[in-house]
DNA sequence: CCACGTTGCTTGCAATTGCAAACACGTTGG
DNA sequence: CCAACGTGTTTGCAATTGCAAGCAACGTGG
C-alpha cells in the first residue's frame, strides 16, 4: 500500500507544467504548495488531496476536471450530451426531479431518432467546458416537427401557467463557505 | 481553526442521504468509509479526502461533480453551465420538446425554492431509489409516486416504459473519441 | 427485565498528507 | 577556485486523515 497507483497523475502534472516552460518551484509557488511535495506529487509518491490537485490545476491554468479525471476521481465518462452532465451535476433539484428529467430528455432523444433521421447530424458535441453557445435564439420553425405528443404539454400547462414567465430568473446565489 | 467552515459539504450529504432514507451507516457501507468517519464528516469536523468524496458520491448515486462543487473543491465550471443554459443550446431536441424540459426543471426549482429549508415536505413524499449497494441502479420509472404531480408520471409512462429502461444509457454509438 | 438490533457519536491509534530545512547536482563568472 | 544561483530531491516532523473499537440512546419483543 505504500505505492497507491496513483496513475498518471503525476505524469501528467509534470508533462503539462514542462510543457508550459516552468519549474517545479514557479509552478509550486503559483498553486501555493511547496516544490518537496510538488516534487513528490510528481512521481506518484504522494497522493494529493482534491484541494491540492484543484490549486495545482490553477498553477497549471488547465481545466480542474481535467486532473480529477487523470487523477481517476471522476468517472471520465464521455457524456452522451451535455445536457445529461449537467442535469446530473446540478445541486440545485433532488435526486428524483434529477432521475425524472433525465427520463424525459431520453425519451426525447429517443423520439427524435426514430422519427428524424435528419436531426442525427448535428449529433456531435464537443468536449471542452467552455460554453460557447451561439444562441440564435433557437427558434426553430417547427411548426408540427415536434412530434412530442400532446400529453407533455397537457400536463405541464398548469405548471408552466405560474412559473415559465421570466425567462431567465435571477441566480437565487449558491452561496459557498 | 482547522475547522473553519468546510462548506455546506457535511450538510449536503447528510442531506442527500435522508433524502434518500438511508442511514448513516448504510452510506458508510456503501461508500466504503466507516461510520465514525462519515459522521464527522456530516458534521464538519473532517474534511474528506477527493477520494473519499467520489466514493460517498457513488453511495449516494450522485454526480461526483455535484458533490466537488458543494465541497468548493471545484469552481463551478462556468456561471452559465446551468441546466437551462445547456438546454438552451442543444440542438439534439426540437424547439417543443426544449420548452416542455425547461418548463419542468423551472417548475421543479420553484417547489424546491417553496419548502427551501425543510425539505421534509419532499422527504417525506420520496422512498429510497436504491438502497442496496450492488443494485442495477435502474431508473425507477417514477409510476407509483413521485416529488412531482401525477400528470407527469402520466404523461411519462408510455414514454419511459419503452425508453428508460437502460441501466444508464444505451448509447447510440454516437460518441466522440 | 434484559437480550437484541437499530440509530449516531466519541475515543485512541496507525497511516498519510504537506511543509520547512537541508541536500545533491549542474551552470555561471568573479 | 569556489561563491552564487538554478534545477529537482531527500529528510525529519507537526498536523491531519481515516479506521477499529467502544459508548450512549432509542426502540422491539422474548
Amino acid at each position: 500500500m505504500a505505492l497507491p497507483k496513483v496513475g498518471s497523475i503525476g505524469e501528467y502534472i509534470r508533462e503539462q507544467r514542462t510543457q508550459a516552460k516552468i519549474s517545479l518551484r514557479q509552478l509550486a509557488a503559483a498553486a501555493g504548495v511547496s516544490n518537496p511535495y510538488l516534487s513528490q506529487i510528481e512521481r506518484g509518491l504522494r497522493k494529493p488531496s482534491a484541494e491540492i490537485l484543484n490549486q495545482i490545476a490553477k498553477g497549471l491554468h488547465i481545466s480542474a476536471q481535467a486532473l480529477y479525471i487523470q487523477a481517476g476521481l471522476i468517472e471520465d465518462r464521455e457524456p452522451d450530451s451535455d445536457v445529461l452532465t449537467v442535469i446530473r451535476a446540478d445541486t440545485l433539484i433532488t435526486e428524483r426531479q434529477r432521475q425524472v428529467l433525465i427520463d424525459i430528455y431520453e425519451s426525447f432523444r429517443k423520439e427524435n431518432r426514430a422519427g428524424a433521421p435528419d436531426e442525427d447530424a448535428r449529433a456531435a458535441k464537443s468536449a471542452h467546458p467552455a460554453p460557447e453557445p451561439q444562441n440564435g435564439d433557437t427558434v426553430s420553425p417547427p411548426g408540427d416537427e415536434g412530434p412530442f405528443p400532446e400529453e407533455f404539454a397537457a400536463a405541464l400547462k398548469p405548471y408552466t401557467a405560474s412559473s415559465a414567465n421570466g425567462t431567465t430568473e435571477p441566480k437565487p446565489g449558491k452561496g459557498n463557505s
